[in-house]
DNA sequence: ATGACCAGTCTTACTGGA
Protein backbone atom coordinates (compact mmCIF):
# COMPACT_ATOMS: atom_id res chain seq x y z
CA UNK A 1 0.00 0.00 0.00
CA UNK A 2 0.91 3.53 -0.93
CA UNK A 3 0.94 6.25 2.12
CA UNK A 4 2.06 10.11 0.79
CA UNK A 5 2.29 12.68 3.15
CA UNK A 6 2.34 16.44 2.08
CA UNK A 7 1.92 19.89 3.30
CA UNK A 8 -0.64 21.67 0.91
CA UNK A 9 0.30 25.19 1.84
CA UNK A 10 -3.69 25.70 1.85
CA UNK A 11 -6.17 22.95 0.47
CA UNK A 12 -8.13 25.31 -1.45
CA UNK A 13 -5.69 27.09 -3.41
CA UNK A 14 -4.24 23.81 -4.42
CA UNK A 15 -7.33 21.48 -5.16
CA UNK A 16 -6.59 21.06 -8.61
CA UNK A 17 -2.83 20.12 -7.97
CA UNK A 18 -4.34 17.55 -4.71
CA UNK A 19 -6.68 16.37 -7.62
CA UNK A 20 -3.68 15.56 -9.87
CA UNK A 21 -1.64 13.47 -7.22
CA UNK A 22 -4.81 11.65 -6.15
CA UNK A 23 -5.27 10.75 -9.68
CA UNK A 24 -1.74 10.49 -10.49
CA UNK A 25 0.02 8.84 -7.30
CA UNK A 26 -3.20 7.20 -6.33
CA UNK A 27 -1.97 6.99 -2.79
CA UNK A 28 -4.09 4.75 -0.89
CA UNK A 29 -3.75 7.60 2.54
CA UNK A 30 -2.60 10.97 2.08
CA UNK A 31 -1.75 12.99 5.28
CA UNK A 32 -2.60 16.79 4.18
CA UNK A 33 -0.76 19.22 6.32
CA UNK A 34 -1.69 23.42 6.44
CA UNK A 35 -5.04 23.11 5.31
CA UNK A 36 -5.74 26.98 6.31
CA UNK A 37 -9.19 26.08 6.81
CA UNK A 38 -11.71 24.98 9.06
CA UNK A 39 -13.10 21.30 8.68
CA UNK A 40 -16.77 23.03 6.68
CA UNK A 41 -14.50 24.79 3.88
CA UNK A 42 -12.58 21.91 3.25
CA UNK A 43 -13.54 21.18 -0.45
CA UNK A 44 -15.05 17.34 0.56
CA UNK A 45 -17.19 16.73 -2.35
CA UNK A 46 -14.34 17.45 -4.75
CA UNK A 47 -11.95 15.09 -2.84
CA UNK A 48 -14.79 12.48 -2.27
CA UNK A 49 -15.41 12.56 -6.06
CA UNK A 50 -11.88 11.36 -6.55
CA UNK A 51 -12.64 8.21 -5.01
CA UNK A 52 -11.84 9.34 -1.18
CA UNK A 53 -13.09 9.16 2.31
CA UNK A 54 -11.94 12.40 4.12
CA UNK A 55 -11.55 12.75 7.54
CA UNK A 56 -10.15 16.68 8.96
CA UNK A 57 -9.00 18.48 11.69
CA UNK A 58 -9.01 21.75 10.46
CA UNK A 59 -8.41 25.13 11.89
CA UNK A 60 -9.37 28.96 10.86
CA UNK A 61 -6.67 30.97 8.76
CA UNK A 62 -3.96 28.24 9.39
CA UNK A 63 -2.36 25.28 10.44
CA UNK A 64 -4.96 21.98 9.83
CA UNK A 65 -4.25 18.46 9.03
CA UNK A 66 -6.61 15.62 6.98
CA UNK A 67 -5.89 12.26 6.43
CA UNK A 68 -7.92 10.66 3.01
CA UNK A 69 -8.12 7.30 2.49
CA UNK A 70 -9.78 4.83 -0.16
CA UNK A 71 -10.98 2.93 3.02
CA UNK A 72 -12.70 4.13 5.98
CA UNK A 73 -10.28 5.61 8.66
CA UNK A 74 -10.93 4.18 11.95
CA UNK A 75 -10.89 4.78 15.97
CA UNK A 76 -9.62 8.68 15.43
CA UNK A 77 -7.41 10.62 17.32
CA UNK A 78 -8.01 14.41 16.58
CA UNK A 79 -5.40 16.78 18.23
CA UNK A 80 -2.15 15.37 19.90
CA UNK A 81 -3.07 14.70 23.28
CA UNK A 82 -1.14 15.57 26.83
CA UNK A 83 -2.59 18.86 26.83
CA UNK A 84 -5.89 19.96 26.54
CA UNK A 85 -5.21 24.26 26.37
CA UNK A 86 -3.43 23.38 22.59
CA UNK A 87 -6.17 24.55 20.55
CA UNK A 88 -3.90 24.23 17.34
CA UNK A 89 -4.47 21.64 14.75
CA UNK A 90 -1.35 19.73 14.36
CA UNK A 91 -2.24 16.18 14.62
CA UNK A 92 -4.57 13.55 13.20
CA UNK A 93 -4.27 9.82 13.86
CA UNK A 94 -6.41 6.73 12.09
CA UNK A 95 -6.68 3.23 11.54
CA UNK A 96 -7.18 1.88 8.20
CA UNK A 97 -8.35 -2.22 8.08
CA UNK A 98 -6.26 -3.35 4.70
CA UNK A 99 -7.10 -7.14 3.58
CA UNK A 100 -3.13 -7.11 4.88
CA UNK A 101 -4.45 -6.26 8.45
CA UNK A 102 -4.48 -2.61 10.08
CA UNK A 103 -2.39 0.07 9.92
CA UNK A 104 -2.47 3.29 11.95
CA UNK A 105 -1.64 6.60 10.51
CA UNK A 106 -0.89 9.88 11.31
CA UNK A 107 -0.72 13.62 10.25
CA UNK A 108 1.62 15.38 11.63
CA UNK A 109 2.52 19.52 11.19
CA UNK A 110 5.08 20.20 13.91
CA UNK A 111 5.48 23.76 14.79
CA UNK A 112 7.80 26.21 13.13
CA UNK A 113 9.19 27.49 16.26
CA UNK A 114 10.84 30.45 14.76
CA UNK A 115 12.05 32.57 16.07
CA UNK A 116 14.12 31.08 18.75
CA UNK A 117 14.98 31.45 21.26
CA UNK A 118 11.37 32.56 22.27
CA UNK A 119 8.00 31.74 23.18
CA UNK A 120 7.34 30.05 20.10
CA UNK A 121 10.47 27.93 19.94
CA UNK A 122 9.38 26.52 23.54
CA UNK A 123 5.86 25.51 21.75
CA UNK A 124 8.11 23.16 19.47
CA UNK A 125 9.86 21.99 21.76
CA UNK A 126 7.27 20.89 24.23
CA UNK A 127 5.10 20.05 20.97
CA UNK A 128 7.88 17.96 20.31
CA UNK A 129 7.80 16.08 24.10
CA UNK A 130 3.87 15.41 23.92
CA UNK A 131 5.02 13.77 20.59
CA UNK A 132 7.53 11.59 21.75
CA UNK A 133 5.25 10.23 24.69
CA UNK A 134 1.94 9.82 22.45
CA UNK A 135 3.99 7.71 20.09
CA UNK A 136 5.84 5.70 22.74
CA UNK A 137 2.08 4.55 23.65
CA UNK A 138 1.17 3.54 20.22
CA UNK A 139 4.30 1.58 19.52
CA UNK A 140 3.20 -0.71 22.17
CA UNK A 141 0.94 -1.53 20.07
CA UNK A 142 2.85 -3.35 17.96
CA UNK A 143 1.48 -2.40 14.64
CA UNK A 144 2.23 -1.20 11.35
CA UNK A 145 2.38 2.83 12.07
CA UNK A 146 3.47 5.18 9.34
CA UNK A 147 3.55 8.98 10.92
CA UNK A 148 4.01 11.24 7.83
CA UNK A 149 3.95 15.26 7.83
CA UNK A 150 5.74 18.32 7.82
CA UNK A 151 8.01 18.04 11.01
CA UNK A 152 10.21 21.13 10.63
CA UNK A 153 13.41 19.80 11.23
CA UNK A 154 16.26 19.32 8.84
CA UNK A 155 17.72 16.23 10.05
CA UNK A 156 21.10 16.73 9.11
CA UNK A 157 23.80 18.41 7.25
CA UNK A 158 23.15 16.38 3.95
CA UNK A 159 19.29 17.58 4.19
CA UNK A 160 20.07 21.26 3.68
CA UNK A 161 21.80 22.76 0.55
CA UNK A 162 23.24 25.39 2.21
CA UNK A 163 23.76 24.65 6.14
CA UNK A 164 25.20 27.82 6.96
CA UNK A 165 22.47 29.76 6.02
CA UNK A 166 20.11 27.82 8.24
CA UNK A 167 22.48 27.26 11.49
CA UNK A 168 19.99 29.74 13.53
CA UNK A 169 17.06 28.84 12.39
CA UNK A 170 14.50 26.52 14.70
CA UNK A 171 14.91 23.91 11.85
CA UNK A 172 18.16 23.11 11.95
CA UNK A 173 19.63 23.93 15.59
CA UNK A 174 21.36 21.12 17.33
CA UNK A 175 18.18 21.00 20.00
CA UNK A 176 15.56 20.39 17.30
CA UNK A 177 17.41 17.70 15.46
CA UNK A 178 18.10 15.90 18.99
CA UNK A 179 14.63 15.76 19.75
CA UNK A 180 14.20 14.60 16.21
CA UNK A 181 16.50 11.73 17.22
CA UNK A 182 14.62 10.89 20.03
CA UNK A 183 11.97 10.28 18.48
CA UNK A 184 13.67 8.16 16.44
CA UNK A 185 15.27 6.22 18.75
CA UNK A 186 11.77 4.99 20.06
CA UNK A 187 12.00 2.80 17.07
CA UNK A 188 10.98 4.43 14.11
CA UNK A 189 12.56 4.01 10.57
CA UNK A 190 13.21 7.16 8.21
CA UNK A 191 11.57 5.42 5.48
CA UNK A 192 13.12 8.11 2.78
CA UNK A 193 16.89 7.35 4.49
CA UNK A 194 15.97 3.30 4.62
CA UNK A 195 15.84 3.47 0.91
CA UNK A 196 18.63 6.47 -0.77
CA UNK A 197 21.51 7.97 1.28
CA UNK A 198 22.15 10.57 -0.99
CA UNK A 199 22.32 14.16 -0.73
CA UNK A 200 20.29 16.47 -1.74
CA UNK A 201 16.59 14.92 -1.38
CA UNK A 202 14.40 18.30 -0.69
CA UNK A 203 11.08 18.47 0.16
CA UNK A 204 10.55 21.98 0.39
CA UNK A 205 12.03 25.12 -1.36
CA UNK A 206 11.34 28.41 -0.42
CA UNK A 207 9.22 30.64 -2.83
CA UNK A 208 11.80 33.49 -2.39
CA UNK A 209 14.99 34.34 -3.83
CA UNK A 210 15.02 31.67 -6.49
CA UNK A 211 15.18 28.74 -4.00
CA UNK A 212 13.13 26.92 -6.73
CA UNK A 213 15.35 27.64 -9.30
CA UNK A 214 18.71 27.22 -7.76
CA UNK A 215 17.86 24.36 -5.86
CA UNK A 216 18.27 25.71 -2.47
CA UNK A 217 15.61 23.45 -0.89
CA UNK A 218 16.13 21.44 2.43
CA UNK A 219 14.37 18.02 3.72
CA UNK A 220 11.59 18.44 6.33
CA UNK A 221 8.58 16.16 5.12
CA UNK A 222 9.22 12.80 6.66
CA UNK A 223 7.65 9.15 7.27
CA UNK A 224 8.91 7.62 10.04
CA UNK A 225 7.74 3.69 10.41
CA UNK A 226 7.53 1.31 13.42
CA UNK A 227 9.37 -1.37 13.06
CA UNK A 228 5.90 -3.48 12.08
CA UNK A 229 5.90 -0.79 9.43
CA UNK A 230 9.19 -1.10 8.67
CA UNK A 231 9.48 -4.81 7.96
CA UNK A 232 7.18 -3.95 4.68
CA UNK A 233 9.18 -1.22 3.57
CA UNK A 234 9.31 -1.17 -0.30
CA UNK A 235 10.40 1.79 -1.68
CA UNK A 236 9.98 5.46 -1.56
CA UNK A 237 9.21 8.56 -3.96
CA UNK A 238 9.74 12.79 -3.03
CA UNK A 239 7.40 13.79 -6.11
CA UNK A 240 9.96 16.70 -6.84
CA UNK A 241 7.93 17.82 -10.08
CA UNK A 242 5.04 18.85 -8.31
CA UNK A 243 6.88 21.77 -7.51
CA UNK A 244 7.53 22.69 -10.75
CA UNK A 245 3.64 23.09 -11.39
CA UNK A 246 2.06 26.61 -11.85
CA UNK A 247 1.33 28.41 -8.44
CA UNK A 248 2.57 25.16 -6.25
CA UNK A 249 2.90 24.54 -2.39
CA UNK A 250 6.64 25.24 -1.32
CA UNK A 251 6.82 21.52 0.04
CA UNK A 252 6.02 18.29 -2.39
CA UNK A 253 4.27 14.98 -1.94
CA UNK A 254 6.93 12.47 -0.01
CA UNK A 255 5.45 8.87 -0.78
CA UNK A 256 6.36 5.73 0.83
CA UNK A 257 5.45 2.11 -0.58
CA UNK A 258 4.72 -1.05 1.74
CA UNK A 259 4.73 -4.42 0.81
C1' DA B 1 20.39 40.62 -13.25
C1' DT B 2 22.30 36.01 -9.43
C1' DG B 3 17.11 36.88 -6.69
C1' DA B 4 12.05 40.49 -6.15
C1' DC B 5 7.15 35.27 -1.80
C1' DC B 6 2.59 33.36 -0.40
C1' DA B 7 -2.04 32.65 2.02
C1' DG B 8 -5.51 34.17 5.15
C1' DT B 9 -7.84 37.68 7.64
C1' DC B 10 -13.76 41.00 10.84
C1' DT B 11 -8.16 42.70 4.34
C1' DT B 12 -5.87 48.02 1.99
C1' DA B 13 -1.64 46.04 7.09
C1' DC B 14 -0.89 42.65 9.52
C1' DT B 15 0.29 37.50 11.10
C1' DG B 16 2.41 33.21 10.18
C1' DG B 17 5.04 30.46 7.46
C1' DA B 18 10.23 28.36 6.79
Amino acid sequence: MRITTWNVNSVRQRLDHLLTVLREEAPDALCLQELKCQDDAFPRAEVEGAGYQVTTHGQKGFNGVAILSKLPLEDVTRGLPGDPADEQSRYLEGVIRTEGGPVRVASIYLPNGNPAPGPKYEYKLAWFDRLIRHVEGRLALEEPLVLGGDYNVIPEERDVANPDAWRADALFLPQSRAKLRELAALGLTDAVRACDDADGLYTFWDYQAGSWPRNLGIRIDHLLLSPQAADRLKGITIHRHVRGWDKPSDHVPVSVELA
